[in-house]
RNA sequence: GCCAAUGUAGCUCAGGGGUAGAGCACUUCCUUGGUAAGGAAGAGGUCGCGGGUUCAAAUCCCGCCAUCGGCUCCA
């Protein structure tokens, strides 16, 4: 009896769950199984687990004590499952279709999956699309198992080489015998890690969004695969919201936007990613550089300007001629001397001539100095896009020159300046991330280990001091120093990367800068670059999509529009902006000879704050009705109570 | 730079070997109206640029440019 006992409790495991609950399962329990103990609703929307942090299939036996956490739709880790899952099946309906295509990898992506594929003889386009689309439905009805399997080394390369899948033998070339697996559903096995949904059924939705060609393995010099996009999803419904959401994210492309509210514009004849900056996008930048100034002012930098063109040698004295020189906009000649000059790709060098102008001294550190400093860099012409891959474009550009311990006070200093703007423009949905060196291979960066190990834990401190979630990368640090940078969400989720913070031990050691310290001895000087908009073309950018064009009260070109109920009512129009004018706000008057029901409709389209009707009522009492964009009727009060109440709105959004 | 696609009126787009069409916007006229589309008329285009084929090219072919989706790169 006793005995029995004993032999019955080695055969039971102890799984241990989120909340901390401890369950006993039979050795070689699934986690499907598991979930089936829980509910049986469970059972059916568990789509993959980990099993001691380790990523798992549902299907797969567990022999030992564990921790298991069970993955959802809602949980990344259960997505990507699914969308992995998906580009399998994307790889067994082009099999399907056409015989002989070679695959490169498939995994699943941020938002759906792809499939890197060689077609051979076959030529595949967008008028495929439909055809792949029905064979992946096709398939994934038939329910098929998806199978893990262990296999050696050799067997592998036997299985795939006998296919001539030449890009998965060199893939497995490079794996570990004993740490290779397969997953096999219906007629089509891959080599992979997984984890994946057990059966293709759950795939009830199917998109292929696009195509595009993708080397072989990054590498240029190698083969050119053509890459398939789709997205799947578990239910119809999600699938047609899913494409309603793309529908708005087009509505609120800023090239878009950008047009329709005359902001800025792109001429052939001037050239590609270069943008013209038109009357309203120009007030427009202005109004967000006049913002900056004002903090910068506060927080003690100090404006200058520089040329837009150097000498090729203080490019050559910054390293960035040898390492960005042959890839870059070539240097202008002096007709006479034949001097060489470069366009500015960045403003660093020239604010550290700027420092090396006078003997400085440790009084005058931090000595900080900012430049909306306009740089050009030579993009490929595949990468240009609108606002946010140009050619030519304004940095939010300042250069902290401090001593080696005032690292950390500074980041504090300008993580408040981020924070203060992200505030101003309603930026709620931000991420941030260290960028630090890899540990393992010091020899890549330059700077003493002691001077790394300030600056990232400077950085890190900073961070956990300002209550900043960040996400800590290995390896992601510049050469010259680590960095944080920040990245913002938009209303649809997209993520955009904007301000940036990098130490930099490379340029004043390059530049020998210099400053007598207290001891009256030369010390280096250590730099901080930042920019906390990025670039102002970048910045307009994200701004316009963050907004989908409803610019914040303070930065609306248009704050109001006056929209005289007919004519008659027009010179009392005019009399209404001459009034809020003086007040500087800025407004326009909607005096064309339309009912007062089209004015509305076309100017809540233009996204005006703003709309102020006057007719007879109003101009006898000096007064506007007031209707605020998306909102409708606010009633009627003076035009000076209007303008503080408007200037008041404003105040309060943009001060600390 | 590479692969794929696209380029017709200010905008969104249809058409397609026999020298162009819609809706919106614009102009003029009628209407003078109270919170999301009043009516009528008119004007507007070498169909991205250059070459070729053809009796004839916006349409077919080639090249270039730009845009778009990716790849690669990003100080």
């Amino acid at each position: 009896m006793w005995h029995n006992q004993i032999k019955q409790i080695k055969l039971m495991i102890n799984i241990t769950f989120p909340n901390g609950d401890v369950k006993q399962f039979e050795k070689g329990i699934t986690p499907l199984k598991i979930a089936e103990s829980l509910s049986s609703q469970l059972a059916r929307d568990v789509l993959a687990a980990s099993v001691n942090e380790e990523e798992w299939d549902l299907t797969r036996p567990i022999t030992e004590d564990s921790t298991i956490k069970l993955f959802k739709w809602d949980d990344p880790e259960g997505k990507h499952a699914f969308w992995h899952s998906s580009a399998h099946l994307l790889a067994e309906a082009l099999q399907e279709l056409y015989p002989g295509v070679k695959f490169g990898i498939g995994p699943a992506i941020e938002n759906g999956f792809y499939y890197d594929i060689d077609p051979g003889e076959h030529v595949i386009t967008a008028a495929e699309f439909p055809k792949i689309e029905k064979k992946m439905l096709e398939l994934a009805q038939r329910k098929e198992e998806i199978k893990r399997a262990d296999i050696s080394k050799d067997d592998a390369l036997k299985l795939f080489g006998d296919r001539g899948e030449e890009y998965k033998c060199e893939l497995i070339s490079e794996l570990e015998d004993g740490h290779i697996t397969t997953y096999t559903q219906g007629s089509f096995t891959d080599l992979c890690r997984g984890p994946h949904i057990p059966n293709t059924a759950p795939i009830k939705a199917v998109k292929i969004t696009s195509l595009a060609g993708a080397y072989w393995r990054g590498d240029e010099k190698r083969n050119q695969l053509v890459r398939v996009y789709g997205i799947t999803f578990p239910k119809k419904k999600m699938l047609d919201e899913y494409l309603v959401l793309m529908e708005e994210a087009k509505k609120r492309d800023h090239r878009k936007l950008g047009k329709e509210m005359e902001l800025f514009a792109f001429s052939q004849n001037v050239g590609a990613g270069l943008p013209l900056w038109l009357p309203k996008g120009a007030a427009l930048r202005d109004r967000l550089e006049q913002f900056l100034r004002k903090i910068q002012k506060k927080y003690g930098y100090q404006q200058v300007i520089t040329p837009h063109i150097g000498n090729k040698m203080l490019y050559v004295t910054s390293g960035h001629y040898a390492k960005y020189g042959k890839d870059s906009f070539q240097p202008i000649h002096t007709p006479e001397e034949g001097e060489e000059y470069l366009l500015k790709p960045m403003n660093c060098p020239h604010h550290c001539e700027i420092f090396r102008a006078y003997p400085r001294s440790y009084r005058e550190l931090p000595l900080r100095l900012a430049e909306f400093g306009t740089v050009y860099r030579y993009e490929q012409s595949g990468e240009l896009h609108g606002l946010t891959r140009v050619r030519g474009f304004t940095q939010d550009d300042a250069h902290i020159f401090c001593a080696p311990d005032q690292i950390k006070d500074e980041f504090l200093k300008v993580m408040d300046i981020i924070f203060f703007i992200f505030k101003a423009l309603k930026f709620e949905n931000f991420e941030a991330q260290i960028s630090l060196r890899d540990p393992k291979n010091k020899e890549k960066y330059i700077g003493s280990d002691e001077n790394w190990h300030l600056a990232e834990t400077a950085i890190i401190e900073a961070c956990e001091e300002k209550g900043l979630k960040a996400r800590k990368e290995l390896g992601e640090a510049a050469f010259y120093g680590p960095k944080l940078d920040f990245m913002v969400k938009d209303a649809i989720g997209r993520r955009w990367q904007l301000g940036t913070i990098q130490v930099d031990y490379n340029l004043p050691e390059r530049f020998q800068l210099e400053y007598t310290g207290s001891d009256n001895q030369k010390h280096r000087p250590v730099m901080i670059h930042r920019a906390p908009f990025g670039s102002m073309e970048r910045f307009v950018a994200v701004l316009l999509e963050h907004t989908a064009g409803r610019f914040p009260l303070w930065l609306a070109p248009e704050q109001a529009v006056i929209l005289p109920i007919s004519e008659k009512f027009n010179d009392y129009a005019y009399e209404v902006k001459r009034e809020l004018e003086k007040s500087d706000i800025r407004v326009e008057v909607d005096d064309r000879n339309e009912k007062i029901g089209k004015k509305i409709r076309d100017n809540e389209l233009k996204r005006i704050p703003y709309m102020l009707i006057v007719g007879e009522k109003e101009a006898e009492n000096g007064e506007i009705s007031v209707r605020k964009q998306g909102e409708g009727d606010k009633g009627s009060m003076k035009i000076t109570t209007f303008a503080e109440n408007l200037n008041a709105e404003i105040k309060a959004m943009t001060n600390e």
